[in-house]
Parts: C-alpha cells; structure tokens; sequence
DNA sequence: GAAATAGTGTCTATTAGACAGTATTCT
DNA sequence: AGAATACTGTCTAATAGACACTATTTC
C-alpha cells in the first residue's frame, strides 16, 4: 500500500553549451528565498501527474526558448533531507547540451538568466544555491566521460558543422589541446560518428572546411580516450 | 516557494551477483495487490527526512543481510504518471553488484525472495511488476558498460580472488567467452586493478592459483572493451 | 607572396589478439 | 602418466601519437 507523500519532487537542469571556445553552464539568479540573490540551476516542481522527462523538456523549453536539437538526458536524483530549508525536495537532475543559443530567451520566467563560463563556477567565483555546487560538478564529469565514448560532442554543435568545430567542443570540454591533424583523421575515420553533407564554408583566412552532420553511431568503437591525468 | 507534495518517492534495487557461472537478480514475490503474484525488485518508501542513499542502504541490509563490501551505486529515477496504478510514484533505482552470497537472509520481510537468472529475467520468463523490466534492462546495461572502463567487476567477487574468478564476471556479465591468457596478462598488467595478495589457493585438478585483492584503482587506462556486437 | 586553416601521408612505439610453451597440481 | 588449470613468452596486425607535407583560401 502507498505510503502518503512525503516528499515534493522537482527537476534541475545543467544546461552546458560551448561559447567563445569554453564551456558556459546556464544559471538564473533567485529572486526570492532561501538563497535569494544567488545563482541556481533551471528547474521547478513537477506537475502532478507529469513524467520526469516531460517535466525536464518543459523546464528546457521554458529557459531557452529552445526545444527541438538539444541533447538531454536524465544525470542524478539528490535527496539529502537538509539539501532545501523549505522541506524534503527531491530533485531529478537533467544533463542537456545544446549549441550557442545567444543570451536566454527574453521568454524566459526568470528575471536574470544568464551563461556562466563553467570555469569560473568550479572555481567557487559564482555564489550557488543549495546543493546546486554539487550538481553542476557530476554534470560536468558526465560530459567529459561521454565525450569519450559517444558521439554526444556533435550535440553542442548546429545541424551542420566543421571538423575544428567538433575539436574546439573536445578543447573546450576537456580543457586540453587537441593535434588537429589526427583528430581529424579519427573522426572522419571512424564509420558513423560524421557525415559529410557536401557543403563547404569559409571562416576567414585558410581553406575552406567541409561540413558534416551527426552520423547514426552513438557509440565509439574505440574510443576517443583523453590524455591520462 | 514549495508546492504541495504530489508523489510517493520510494527506492529498489538491482541487486546483481554471479551464481554458478551465470548472472542472477535479486527478486522478491509480491503477496499483495497491485501485481500480486508477479516479481518486483526489492525496494520500499523513503522514510520522512531519509536520505535516498541511506534509504537503498537500508532496504539492501533488510533483503540480503548484508551491509558491507557491497558495491551500491544510483542507477536512475523512473516517475511515469501510470507506472503504479496506486497513484503517483516516483523510484529511484539503485545498482548492487554483490559476491555470491547464497539464498536470501532468512530475516527477510518478504515471504519469497530469490536468486533468478538474468538470462530467464530478460527473456520474459519472469513475469515482472510494474516497470521493473525495463529498470532491470536498464541495470544490466549499467553494469555490461561499466566492467569496460572500470575494476568493478571485483564487486562481484569476495575480499581475495583468484583472475580466473575475475574472468567468470566478465564472462557472465557480457555473455562471451574470453582467453584466459590475454585476460591474465591485461590484468595483472594493468597497475592498481588487482594487487596480489601472496596466497594460493588450489580448486580440483591444476595448478594453484594466486590470491588478489582489489586494486586502488577505479577507471581502467586503456578500458578492457567486449568485443563489438 | 605570406599567413592561415584544411586535409593527407608516413613513421614509430605501443597494444590487442592469437596461440605455443612452461609450471604445478590432482587422479 | 595424463589431465587440468595457472601462468609466461612470442609473433603479427592494428592503432595512437608525432609531425612532415600538400591544398586552398584571405590579406
């Protein structure tokens, strides 16, 4: 027999996206409290009788404006009993990456939303609300792990793009420099991860690049491993 | 501000062992309605102010009667509005990976629980409440993955173990057979997987094989990958 | 032409996989 | 002795990483 509800259930976004060559994490600041005047993840409470997922996909469109393209895929649930002053919140953590959006959707229900450079959230120079530190920090290590083995890095990408696109998503997610040349090699090697689309396009000086869209592998056989720490 | 509680949060578990060479999952005989009569994953109510983490902890020492060297990580959170017909449920899934332990702890509080087959489980041999078979398929997935790129499948093994009863994990859990040389060599030559106890221990004909224990390491550098599908 | 970026070729050290061969036990 | 299992050595094809080189553009 059920127990009665004793918990509310909410879900938390980290919505990670590749701006000016570095990761950027999307956060809105809280106008109210507890935590008022602080950064916190996207989110809200679940509806009764709404699924996770469709929770997670409304709370998505509603901060960025933004539906069809973006990756999203569940990360964590967090239910410390102390993690919300207001009670006992149990929230279902969100991982999404999107492609550069611009500034958040003037839609949006937050007063101020706005990208934060990833590195300066992990560095603590961002004041975040309840367990939120945590959050963004298992979001963070679920990308770079899947960037490994999946072909999830096109997910910050637009529909079409360049193979120095795909390797500034690596650079930018790993923090680490890439050799061009046998990155490009690895990738339009491995059957599956791009397609070519025939187009090409010019970004200032060099030679133009060919474009590619996501191929229908979502798994790397081998992996694309980074260097060991 | 919070709203309202609207769902139940429970937790269940995955809890996996290898049991005569072959994969098995923990599961418990529903006595009562809903689903009485089909299996379900071991699992219950998150206690007021429990944390999630204690509350799987909780429900695996009830079903097993063991707390220690068991290896508990969160798997994923399922709350689709119908996946329980007595309201509103949200669960959040647990993986265990255990060393054989026998039958279920007689101290059990539920009246039948055993060992199944994963092969008979994932078959739909095993009539399975609710959405239990896809958190099972989920779990076994899970687990498949992470024996590539981590020395989880000590987990499965008691404290000391020989590299033949390592090769048995990988060889139940991803359902192929494996060379015992290679397997010998890439073990052993991997520092930090396994560190050689000093022991022997001799089973039947042959010679005696050395004891190990587990290595500090968790990621495996290169990953040990099955062979492509 | 110089600079910049895209893309290809090649060399080498390392590794995965196949499998021969040695070591040590039980029957 | 024969069978069974543990463990080590060796060969080969494939791969990762370093980097020279060619291709195509802008300034």
């Amino acid at each position: 027999m059920p127990s009665l509800p004793t918990a509310s259930v909410a879900v938390d976004l980290v919505v990670l996206t590749i701006r000016e060559r570095a990761l950027h994490v999307l956060l809105v600041e809280r106008g109210i409290e507890p935590f008022a005047g602080a950064w916190a993840l996207p989110g809200g409470f679940v509806l009764p009788d709404e699924d996770l997922a469709d929770a997670a996909d409304r709370e998505l469109a509603e901060e960025t404006g933004m539906r069809a393209g973006i990756h999203l895929e569940q990360l964590r649930t967090y239910g410390a009993p102390g993690r919300d002053p207001r009670g006992h919140v149990v929230t279902v953590a969100w991982l999404a990456l999107a492609p550069d959006l611009g500034e958040p959707a003037a839609g949006s229900d937050a007063a101020g939303a706005r990208w934060w450079p990833m590195d300066a959230v992990v560095a603590g120079e961002v004041p975040l609300a309840f367990d939120h530190a945590a959050i963004v920090a298992d979001g963070l290590e679920r990308a770079r792990a899947k960037l490994e083995y999946s072909s999830l890095a096109a997910a910050f990408c637009p529909p079409e793009f360049t193979v120095a696109q795909l390797r500034a998503v690596y650079e930018a997610v790993w923090g680490t420099p890439i050799d061009p040349r046998n990155f490009h090699r690895k990738v339009t090697g491995t059957p599956g991860f791009v397609e070519p689309t025939g187009g090409t396009v010019a970004e200032g000086a060099g030679r133009p690049a060919r474009l590619f869209r996501r191929g229908p592998v979502d798994t790397l056989h081998p992996p694309l491993v980074r260097a060991e720490s």
